[in-house]
RNA sequence: GCCCUCAUCGUCUAGCGGCCCAGGACGCCGCCCUUUCAAGGCGGUAGCACGGGUUCGAAUCCCGUUGGGGGCACCA
């Protein structure tokens, strides 16, 4: 039987593409738990049901079906409608992949298109002759481009594309790890080899700044489930080299924020940190040098500029040929090639390609001789055996640098994957500075994670059918990497409130008392409620607790739902005061009052009842009625059902209140 | 300025070249329910950036334009 999963993914690291991408030519891996045309009737009933535009999974509604759905991975539909969903994603799916094949360069595309006819102004591309006539059937469009840049040049810029091509070149050593392996983890990695287990391998490598980024909580929870689908092995490793962001308790930040998102320790390699690992990324600026891949060079920032005019211009290579040697203050800079491209293989953008012309000769070792990042980076991935780097669009203008050390380094550069970046409403990629962006910020708001990473994942992926909130399972069943829209995603925080509040209605009601605790209790970093400790009531809490339930979309606003209940006197809002006391407010407060002292059972029914008469022998209805009640016993002219309330706080309670507000209107 | 990249409702997305005068979700608006507010139910608003080309047929394929984003350090 053929295998579902078909490429790179689960051969040898360092090996782990071919110069095309077969996996996007077929069938992207299918999830587990059904097979493509196994059964026709499902084919035929999944076809009538498109014809039909009718959602193959109808839209949850109802908070019980969001409670099955949650749990069981399917709302009120059952199972056939899950079995059409998986069928018609099945197709979608496959369609898109072949469509973003075909949007694929390099020859892969349909053959046939001309592109332009006779006719047409001059600029558009050439057709098929035309292409042949340049040389250039099937050539690649950005070699195009730069071509028409650099009149006379493409074939050379295509010869060097075929010989440059990083999958075409041999490997410099045996050693798939290169001969770089010897750091702390070396072990781990020749029993994997020994045993023939060399799998998949992603790393997140955040750095310690002191929150952690929702962009980066995406970051991870991608690569992670990435590596779960794929048999393989999730990294963590703290990049923590530059002194000024290191401290042991952000690191503490990041092994928390991470658990909470629900990456649990213990549960992935790691954490490693890029300090430990310094004497790796020296050997290899050491090699480099030795090799003439890199020089050193030992002018300033101030002598670049000087010399090309623009601080956007990179540096010349002024020393390229000058041979000096290791020095104080001297920069190593890597020479990179003077032709040719470097193909990046990314599994959401295609091959992103760079004229290796443009790429200036960058520092790898700072004049006093520790490695920059680049390096370190690329050191570190190697050392640990990484298969795929899964990161942000920010890093893909490095990549190119990065493959170029590792072709120096003589390993297989590994497989690249950048997700688009998160933005704001302005478009703008998330800054700390500006933005909210710490986890943290909004677990303390009352967030839960499963609202959160379920919302997270949903930037730039959509599950099958039409449903959004899907359990965590179906998720990780679903989820394709390389379906993630290219394109930034906004952070759009009304919708994430929309998704929390679906899941606190979600929750049973004693999972959703405990989960309140935190904002009643005021417990580890979250605010402390307003009255005393002493003061809080749980039984109290318990009875109200499934009417608030609907009410809230982030459990901090459990607090200003219940306070009435617990503090001894209401916070009263003013303008809810003059909005709501009006004229013959006093009178029937008196006449409620009375009625409230006059009650046998004081429960909600003969509150409301009660009070409904009051309310009719004036000539108002209930909702006019209860208005002055409420804001005399809980200050605010919203919240909770009010009889309700008043039986949980109790007569002796209600009605000082009552009299209170009585008073206060003389 | 240079390099890379992206483009379906305001937002996140669905989308086999014909099932699409484009589906869902959030938001917004209206109605119903209702002791306030929610929740829930029903309905509505709103989009294929533009120009060419290919095709009997284009949201979908090709080229271009425009617009957006990211990056251009001895930071990570």
């Amino acid at each position: 039987m053929d295998h579902p999963v078909p490429g790179p993914v689960g051969q040898r690291p360092g090996h782990p593409l071919p110069a095309v991408l077969p996996h996007r030519r077929g069938a992207p891996p299918r999830p587990r738990g059904w097979s493509a045309g196994a059964d026709p009737a499902l084919h035929a009933r999944h076809d009538a049901d498109r014809r039909g535009r009718r959602p193959a999974v109808r839209p949850l509604r109802a908070t019980q079906d969001l409670r099955d759905h949650l749990r069981t991975g399917h709302g009120g539909g059952g199972a056939a409608a899950r079995g059409r969903a998986g069928l018609a994603d099945g197709h979608r799916r496959r369609a898109a992949a072949r469509r973003r094949l075909r949007r694929l360069p390099l020859g892969r595309r349909r053959a046939d298109h001309p592109g332009a006819s006779p006719g047409d102004r001059p600029g558009q591309g050439p057709r098929r002759d035309q292409h042949r006539q340049l040389g250039t059937a099937g050539a690649r469009p950005r070699a195009l481009r730069a071509a028409r840049r650099a009149p006379g040049r493409l074939s050379d810029a295509l010869r060097g594309h075929r010989r440059d091509h990083p999958h075409r070149q041999r490997p410099g050593r045996q050693d798939p790890f290169g001969s770089l392996s010897r750091g702390p983890w070396r072990n781990a990695l020749d029993r994997r080899r020994r045993l023939g287990d060399v799998t998949v391998r992603v790393r997140f490598a955040p750095s310690p700044t002191g929150m952690f980024h929702v962009g980066g909580a995406r970051s991870a929870l991608q690569n992670w489930i990435y590596a779960k689908q794929q048999g393989g092995v999730f990294v963590l490793r703290i990049e923590d080299t530059d002194a000024a962001r290191n401290k042991p308790e952000w690191t503490e930040g990041i092994l928390s924020a991470l658990d909470w998102i629900g990456i649990s320790r213990g549960s992935y390699e790691g954490p490693y940190f890029q300090s430990e690992n310094a004497g790796e990324h020296r050997a290899a600026a050491a090699r480099l040098y030795e090799s003439g891949r890199a020089y050193y060079c030992d002018c300033t920032r101030e002598d670049v500029q000087a010399r090309t005019g623009s601080q956007y211009q990179g540096y010349d290579g002024y020393h390229r040929d000058l041979g000096l040697g290791p020095g104080e203050g001297r920069a190593l800079r890597f020479r990179t090639p003077d032709e040719g491209l470097t193909v990046v293989v990314d599994l959401i953008r295609g091959e992103p390609t760079f004229e290796n012309k443009l790429i200036e000769d960058f520092v790898i070792a700072r004049g006093d001789g520790s490695p920059v990042f680049l390096l370190a980076n690329v050191v570190d991935d190697m050392t640990m055996g990484i298969t795929h780097v899964i990161r942000a669009e920010e890093h893909l203008p490095n990549t190119p640098k990065q493959q170029l050390l590792w072709d120096a380094l003589g390993v297989k550069p590994p497989v690249w994957a950048h997700v688009p970046v998160v933005v704001n409403e302005k478009r703008q990629k998330l800054s700390k500075r500006r933005d909210k962006v710490a986890l943290e910020a909004y677990r303390e708001e009352g967030y839960l994670s499963g609202a959160m990473r379920n919302y997270l994942m949903l930037l730039g992926w959509a599950p099958s059918g039409d449903r959004e909130i899907v359990p965590w399972s179906v998720i990780e069943e679903e989820f394709r990497l390389e379906e993630v829209n290219p394109s930034p995603a906004f952070f759009d925080e009304k919708k994430l409130r929309a998704f929390n509040g679906e899941y606190i209605r979600a929750l049973p009601v004693p999972e959703f008392i405990d989960a309140c605790q935190p904002w009643l209790t005021g417990t580890g970093t979250i605010a402390p409620p307003p009255w005393q400790p002493e003061e809080y009531d749980a039984d109290a809490f318990a009875a109200v607790a499934p009417l608030a339930q609907t009410r809230i979309a982030v459990l901090s606003e459990i607090v200003p739902n219940v306070d009435f209940l617990f503090l001894a006197s209401p916070l009263i809002d003013e303008a809810a005061w003059t909005k709501t006391m009006k004229d013959g407010s006093a009178e029937l407060l008196d006449e409620a009052v009375a009625a409230f002292e006059a009650l046998e059972s004081w429960d909600a029914e003969s509150l409301k009842s009660t009070l409904e008469a009051v309310g009719t022998a004036r000539g108002l209805k209930l909702g006019k009625t209860q208005a002055p009640v409420r804001v005399a016993v809980t200050g605010r002219t919203v919240g909770l059902p009010l009889f309700e309330s008043l039986e949980v706080l109790g007569r002796e309670r209600t009605l000082t209140r009552m009299r209170a507000a009585r008073l206060r209107l003389v």
